[in-house]
DNA sequence: CCGCATCCACCAGGATACTG
DNA sequence: CAGTATCCTGGTGGATGCGG
């Protein structure tokens, strides 16, 4: 692997850390696993995130493919936000990060032991 | 995947993203990959980055057993950092990450083309 | 040379209050 | 209900200077 090659490489990575990394995405994306959820039902089951910041992040989402925002109108106004099929991709890359993390623990278990 | 589970997933996977995430640790792991270095030389190679903040990363590489420091006595003192073997445990996390990533990229471009 | 101590600027993000 | 506006704080990281 040469340098040019090593750096599209981290530039792929760098790109993916950032767009699932920060602490509320994934927990987003969690909390819409099993059903489409209003703004306020997702930040009462996401818990401790503010208005602001749960929108600016939705926003993130929608533009990133993950999340479809949907807007029933009426009084008052009533909108939901759920799962695109693309978020699914994710899927491989969230169990291998998971793998390597539940592991990773364990080696620090031991070595803190030790 | 119940609640329970869902949720020793997503600390997993936080865990993870923690551990490599940010603006640096890769980008330092990266250097290292062909030979060990020096304090400076780091800083150097990866370009960028002030003393403070690169002590503080190679303390949490060196925490989370990615690079070894060797310290060789003399005046002035002289230091290298490698990589362990440990840190070979990233590679197919960061294939998995690096892959998704670049497809991301691609997908991001035809969705604003289209 | 290595790397910590200090000081400082910036900004992500929290709390609160408010509008459509 | 869905979000925005405003204000404010804490923490991250840059710059510089010093000590081992």
């Amino acid at each position: 692997m040469d340098h040019q090659e090593c750096h599209q490489h981290l530039n792929a990575i760098e790109d993916a850390v950032y767009v699932i990394g920060g602490k509320w995405k994934l927990r987003i994306i969690l909390s819409l696993q099993q059903q489409a959820l209003r703004f306020n039902e997702i930040q009462r089951e996401v818990g401790g995130i503010s208005a602001k910041v749960l929108s600016n992040e939705l926003k993130d989402l929608e533009e990133n493919g993950f999340v479809k925002r949907r807007e029933y109108p009426g009084f008052p106004m009533k909108v939901v936000y759920e799962l695109t099929d693309y978020s699914n991709s994710l899927k491989s890359v969230m169990i291998e990060l998971s793998q390597w993390g539940r592991s990773h623990k364990e080696f620090i278990k031991r070595n803190h032991q030790a």
